[in-house]
DNA sequence: TTGTAAATGCAACTCGGTTGCATTTATATT
DNA sequence: AATATAAATGCAACCGAGTTGCATTTACAA
């Protein structure tokens, strides 16, 4: 993807091409792997306010350009591209050594037997074990 | 489960028995659903030190006389018992409606294929959907 | 009964995330 | 190119979950 369509992404889902946003697309494109808030603080050192990153972080989620996912650290990460498997959850995989969390195609699985008067409506799914560079 | 087994479970555990821990798991054994530490401050009215609660969850959890959950929620839950499948992981049902969260007999699926050099060592469910009760 | 380790309560702190508001900037319009 | 306007930014202040250090209290064993 080149810096072009980066403006173009921003153009299309309606949001204004600025500095910030350019930076952080940048910087998701080329990760394999998802970000927490504080990584990306850490990662894009140049000046970037605590509330313009939380709230970039929202539309660009919104926008569908990342998704938000919730491994069971306790913090919320964001990776690059909209959920895979349109509309369902596509799993996660969390390495137990490096904690980096990747996005898998793997579907989650359809059936799950929950008791009477319970109705399923998606499945969510965090594969933990070690990742390839472990 | 009478009072008097409480008591036995705690010394079983190598745990003393205080009143803060006699009315934390009163409250949890009568209970079907995880509760936050803001549910547990809400319900146990009493004066209950924030600090003594969760050093008392996480003793309790080791233990295997509680278990945490994380449904996506932000926010850790805990239930009576130790995960029900022993060892593995069961999954957990978190309710659309009144976000509660139950824990299901249900054992997690055995294969997911993911990436070559990657190495599965568990799968964590949240199942999410509507609850009997909504 | 008393000694001791563990449990409690309190205050102070960290960290993720949010909100209100004044200032700046991107972009559409002239 | 100049300008109007809504959206984006930066800042400070805030919230809630969870943690830590420390002095005091309590359970329990000797």
């Amino acid at each position: 993807m080149k810096e072009v369509d980066y403006k173009q992404l921003l153009e299309q889902k309606g949001l204004k091409k600025t500095k910030v946003r350019m930076t952080l697309i940048r910087h998701f494109v080329h990760l394999d792997h998802a970000q927490s808030y504080s990584d990306l603080q850490a990662a894009l050192v140049k000046e970037l306010d605590k509330s313009t990153l939380y709230r970039n972080l929202t539309s660009f989620e919104q926008a569908g350009i990342i998704h938000r996912i919730n491994d069971h650290s306790g913090v919320a990460k964001y990776a690059f591209g909209e959920s895979p498997i349109e509309g369902d959850d596509h799993a996660h995989f969390v390495c137990e050594c490096c904690e980096t969390v990747y996005c898998m195609e793997t579907p989650a699985p359809g059936e799950f037997n929950v008791p009477e008067g319970f109705k399923t409506n998606k499945v969510q799914t965090i594969i933990r074990g070690i990742c390839a560079d472990c």
